[in-house]
DNA sequence: CAGTTGTCTATACATGTGTATATTTACGTG
DNA sequence: CACGTAAATATACACATGTATAGACAACTG
């Protein structure tokens, strides 16, 4: 799990005389081992984490602020795996036959693999700090801004354009989102079934937006 | 708030010797008072909401086992909002041009109204105990079958049957829902340009189904 | 009128919390 | 090698929490 640390000293860092035995990393990694179904990063104390983490709970005040400072740091490992997520259903997308069915898969595939990651922001992002909620959004939003620009390129490509294709990617992006979600802890076979009714409702929006295109053309911004 | 108590005995209570000086309603109502942008059910603790509702810590227990049956307590409560939210829409719907438009604005105005009792429902389903979830979801569904209800209704009724209505019945509400955990504590004016973008994405799904039911019929259940 | 019963409160305890202060530890430099 | 210094710990404090126990109050019974 823990990337190996190296031993040349960080340029941008002040040349600390004694070595962290622990870091932000292992903190985080510490908070996220506490999610679970039952338990929200709003719920998490700070001694409990530097519980798990093995240090004594004022360490902790020289990693993070705050835990809310710790909250915001998980936000944003999870948008690092979001970012990783995106690579690799584009990757999966020039390959395979159905675009929609391999994106969902890959991403079904990512909920299994890191559901403390994804729980935090697919299901916390509505209550908490601003910060936190702020730096919730701004994931979505990236991811979002991303699936706008793979849809309006596709879409283009197969002279099937869409009707407003900033709402279709919003819609969908909160769509996924909210199902995943739900779907985090449930067992593989149902994970299976949601992932198909994904599908279908993928494919309403899509061809929805391009009914209207027909009907209405591209809509304004 | 309060509704006027019944000096009448109740017939199922097995007639208590003394009068509550406070009810349950009461403990509701002073649990959701504490609720807001920052503060989730899962944060309040016993102590707070007896302080709130004005009675000793251990009187909570006479009324309630447990916070956590506090909490599916308003999530029911919160479900007979969402049913008077469908009775609304319905009667507006048999005289207003556009149904989406009608249900849409009916839907952001209860959002405005008991911001508290829906964001138990829209923000907090996925994280907190089983029992919790499973109530959360019970109402979901259940919105979910109205919905779809309507919708058969009405589109067999203008003559555009629709694929999987199920799924679109299931598409719209979580996508509004997601979306509408989003709006809750926005200023008015953010609220309504939401309201316009859901309005959109409802009629992707609506105008998809359609399609899809031209190429495939109407799908299996 | 007592007596009984159920509701509420007061007090108390063990535990968990965030953080202030003081102390120890280990490293890099002179 | 000391020495300074930053990181990590230990101890401590004031408070909040969930709940156990026991007492006080008010209503209905006989």
């Amino acid at each position: 799990m823990a990337t190996a640390a190296t031993p040349t000293v960080e340029l941008n860092a002040p040349a600390p005389t004694r070595r962290n035995s622990i870091d932000r990393e292992d903190i985080i990694a510490a908070a996220l081992s506490l999610l679970g179904p039952h338990r929200s990063v709003s719920t998490l104390s700070l001694r409990e984490v530097a519980r798990a983490a093995g240090i004594a709970p004022n360490s902790f005040y020289r990693h993070f602020h705050d835990m809310d400072e710790l909250a915001v740091a998980l936000i944003d490992r999870a948008g690092q795996t979001l970012r990783e997520l995106i690579r690799q259903a584009r990757l999966r997308a020039t390959e395979a036959p159905s675009i929609i069915r391999s994106s969902i898969e890959t991403f079904m595939e990512l909920l299994a693999d890191d559901r403390k990651f994804l729980q935090i922001l697919l299901a916390e992002g509505t209550v908490g700090s601003d910060a936190y909620k702020q730096a919730v959004e701004q994931t979505l939003t990236f991811f979002e801004e991303e699936l706008q620009e793979d849809l309006v390129r596709l879409s283009t490509a197969a002279n099937a354009p869409l009707h407003r294709p900033d709402l279709v990617a919003k819609a969908i992006t909160r769509m996924v989102f909210a199902m995943g979600g739900n779907a985090l802890y449930k067992p593989a076979e149902e994970r299976r079934e949601i992932a198909e009714q994904m599908m279908v409702m993928v494919r309403f929006l899509m061809e929805g937006s391009e009914t209207l295109y027909k009907l209405e053309g591209p809509g304004q911004a």
